[in-house]
DNA sequence: CTATTACTTGGAGCGCACTCCAGGTCAATA
DNA sequence: TATTGACCTGGAGTGCGCTCCAAGTAATAG
């Protein structure tokens, strides 16, 4: 019935993609990136998928969302059935660098903010006090 | 004296890249992109700058510290002498932005404590609570 | 049986912001 | 004068994370 999802042998890449929400060709893309096996072929027909690669697509995808890498994030699933303390420091690692950038956007929004500020209260005609900003040194 | 920098007639692209802190390949790649304008060639010698490029690419830099993207940056550039309206508004879309990708990092940066913290205190034997998270749905 | 759809392999292309390279020409220094 | 270093053009390469393409094979619906 519900076309070609899994029977007993698994189901096939399509379907893999399909419930991992993503592109077909993200899925081999894993594939050759080694963040997940790719089943051997059997001698005729296609290639049969479990559902744990769904998971581990998913798990990407998650992962990514956190601000991980690919890189990274296939250093965390190679420790991942190792010793919390590796995982957590690599999450400790990634928290500090979202700290960082966090704290670096604030900063672009202040200026930004004084900028706008400024641009709406002093109008010169002709020159634009955000654009003079921009131009000077400091 | 100051072996190649600037007389009468302006400095080189080199003595350009140098004072505005970026790779000469930087200068010509602006100038492919049209953020900033090629001098025409002397019949014979070097093209020869004078210091209002220094203060563009500045300009430029500056701005990607804000987070514009070099597209946006020559669209800044062009409504540069232009009303400050318009100006003030592509400032404003870019706040919008910031502010936004603040508001993810913020949440990414909740989610990596709440998994770090749990990861410090239940110590499972053989299964990091951070990876399990990541594992499941939700 | 046929038409349509899905999978297979390998390689190319994209967007961003550079960065590097090759093979020349030119200028300044010893 | 000879050598060194800086410039010239234009095209290719980089890293990230996909995304697309072509040409072929396999499975399924009607």
């Amino acid at each position: 019935m519900t076309s070609r999802a899994e029977n007993s042998a698994g189901m096939t890449i399509g379907t893999v993609a399909r419930r991992a929400g993503v592109n077909l060709q993200t899925v081999r893309y894993y594939q050759r990136r080694g963040l997940i096996e790719q089943p051997s072929k059997p001698p005729s027909g296609y290639r049969r998928y479990n559902s744990d690669v769904v998971e581990r697509i998913r798990f990407v995808k998650r992962a990514q969302e956190l601000g991980f890498s690919l890189a990274e994030i296939g250093e965390l699933l190679e420790l991942g059935d190792g010793r919390c303390d590796d995982v957590r420091q690599v999450a400790e690692g990634q928290r500090a660098l979202v700290a960082r950038r966090i704290a670096d956007l604030a900063a672009m929004q202040d200026t930004l903010d004084a900028l706008i500020e400024r641009c709406r209260h002093e109008r010169h005609p002709g020159h634009c006090p955000l654009i003079e900003s921009l131009s000077r040194n400091g």
